[in-house]
DNA sequence: CGCCGGCAAAGTGTATACACTTCATGCAAC
DNA sequence: GTTGCATGAAGTGTATACACTTTGCCGGCG
C-alpha cells in the first residue's frame, strides 16, 4: 500500500510520502507529523500564492515560524524540493520554483500521456456508484466556482483529476497524477493562466457524461481537449522567456 | 531543467533529485554529495540483491560504514523511502521494501500507460541518429546477456526503456520511468522474476526494429507484449499472498 | 508452566552547536 | 570615480547530544 493518503487534503492534493497512521501513541508522537505539517503548510501557501515563485524560504526563519528546529525544516525542504516545488541550491538555500515554459510543456505532455490512459479505463469500468461520486464532485466544484473560492476551486478542479484516478484503484498512479497535478497548479499560478474556472468545470462535466455513457473514445477525446486548452491558455510568451535570450538582445 | 541526470548511471538507474553539479567549490563540497552517495550505494546493493527486502537499516551501522554522521544518512533513507526502495515506520526504522503482489501490479499498469504513449512517440519522432544509439544500446546488453553478467545486464535492460524516454527530450518524463523501472527491479528480484534476460533483449531488438520502420501501431503492441511478459513471469502465485489471506484459512 | 510487569539495551526523533560558504558593505588604492 | 579586496553578518552543511519509544529479557506471580 504505497501510501494512502488520509484523504483530499485541506487544500492542494499536495504530493509526496505521508507518514503511517498509526492508533497514535503520544508520547513523541504529535510532533512525528511535523515535517508533514510544514510540507503541508508551504505547499498550500504556494498554490494559494501567498508565496511567490522565486521567494527565499531561508530555514531559520520557517523553524521560528513553525517553533520548531532547523532539522525539521530541512527535511520539508527536501521533500518539497523532491516534489518540484521548491528549488534548492547548496549551501544558497531554498526558493519557490520557477518553471520554465519547457517545464510545464513536459508535465503537460506527461499528463496528458496519462490521463488519456487512465480515461480509457475509467470507461470501461467505472459503475454507476463511482459516477455519483463524481457527480457530487462536480457539485462541489460548481458551488465553489459559483461563489468565487479561488483557493477552494483551485483545489477541486485539480482533485477532479486526482480523484478519478483513484478510483480506478490504483495507488501509484493517483500518487503520480497528485504529484503533476501539484506542479500543474505551480505552472498554472506561475504563468497566470487565463483559462477560466468555468471552462474548466464545464469540461469536465462533458466528461462524466462520456464515462456515464461508457463513451471512451469521447472520453479520451474530451479530456485530452481539456489538457490542451488548460496548457494552450498559459501565458508562456510574452514574459521573461529566459534571462539570457533577454540579454542577448540587449546585448 | 528538472535534474538530468548524471548519465547512465553506476548500476541502477538511480531515482531522485540529484543536487546540482555546479563547478565545486572544494570547501565543505566533497560531503555535499555525501547524501547522494549513499543512496546510491544502497540502491546499488538492492537492486544487486546484496540487500534483500525485509533487510533492517539501522542508521548508526550505515553511518559507521560510511563514516558520516546520522544526520546524513536520515536524508538519504528518506529519499529511499520517497522511491518506494524502503518501507519508513515511525520510531521502528527502515526497512528494504517488500513490495505487494498488488503493489506490483499497479506499477507495472502504470508503466504499460507511460511507455506505450511514450513509444508511440518514439515511432513518429526518432530519426536515425538515436536508432542508431538505442542499437549500440542493444550491443551493450547482448554483450551482458552473453556473459552472463547479472547486475550489468539487470542494470542495461532497465535503462532500455528510460534511455527511450530521454530520447524524447522529456525530463519529467524520463524521470519518473527511472523510478517506476528502479521500482520494478526490486518487484523482479522479490518475485524471482522467470523471465528469461535473452527473451526481454529479443523484445527489445524487435521493439527498435519497428521504431525503424516507424511503425508505431507494432511498437506498441510489442512493447505492450514485452511489459505484459515481464509482469505474467513472475512468480507471485505460490508465495505468500498476504498474511491476512495465509491466516484466514487456517482459522 | 505460562503470563505479566518492569528493567535495560538499542534505536529513532528532535534540538543544538559549530564549521564553512556565500553575499554585502565599506575602505583603500589606482 | 571606479575597481578590488577585506571584513563581517547571514545562512547552510554536518556532527553531536539528549529525550523518548520500542523491544527483548528476566524474575515474580498466578
Amino acid at each position: 500500500m504505497p501510501r494512502s493518503r488520509a484523504s483530499l487534503q485541506v487544500i492542494a492534493p499536495m504530493p509526496s510520502a505521508v507518514r503511517r497512521a498509526r492508533p497514535a501513541a503520544a508520547g513523541t508522537r504529535p510532533s512525528a507529523g511535523a515535517t508533514q505539517r510544514i510540507v503541508e503548510s508551504i505547499t498550500h501557501a504556494i498554490v494559494e500564492r501567498r508565496l511567490m515563485p522565486g521567494t527565499k524560504l531561508a530555514e531559520q526563519k520557517i523553524a521560528d515560524i513553525f517553533k520548531v528546529s532547523r532539522t525539521l525544516v530541512r527535511q520539508a525542504l527536501n521533500q518539497l524540493s523532491r516534489d518540484k516545488l521548491i528549488v534548492l541550491e547548496p549551501a544558497r538555500g531554498a526558493r519557490v520554483a520557477e518553471p520554465s515554459v519547457e517545464e510545464a510543456r513536459q508535465v503537460f505532455e506527461v499528463r496528458n500521456m496519462l490521463e488519456a490512459a487512465m480515461i480509457r479505463r475509467a470507461a470501461a469500468e467505472l459503475g454507476p456508484v463511482q459516477i455519483a461520486e463524481l457527480r457530487r464532485h462536480l457539485d462541489d466544484e460548481r458551488a465553489a466556482v459559483a461563489r468565487t473560492d479561488v483557493p477552494g476551486r483551485t483545489r477541486l478542479l485539480a482533485d477532479f483529476h486526482v480523484t478519478l484516478a483513484r478510483m480506478l484503484g490504483n495507488a501509484v498512479l493517483a500518487d503520480l497524477l497528485t504529484d503533476l497535478v501539484t506542479r500543474s497548479s505551480l505552472i498554472a499560478l506561475m504563468y497566470q493562466s487565463a483559462h477560466s474556472a468555468e471552462h474548466s468545470f464545464e469540461e469536465h462535466v462533458a466528461i462524466v457524461d462520456a464515462l456515464e455513457q461508457r463513451d471512451a473514445r469521447a472520453a479520451v477525446k474530451l479530456m485530452q481537449g481539456h489538457l490542451r486548452h488548460v496548457e494552450r491558455n498559459l501565458k508562456l510568451d510574452p514574459r521573461t522567456p529566459d534571462l539570457e535570450a533577454a540579454l542577448r538582445g540587449a546585448a
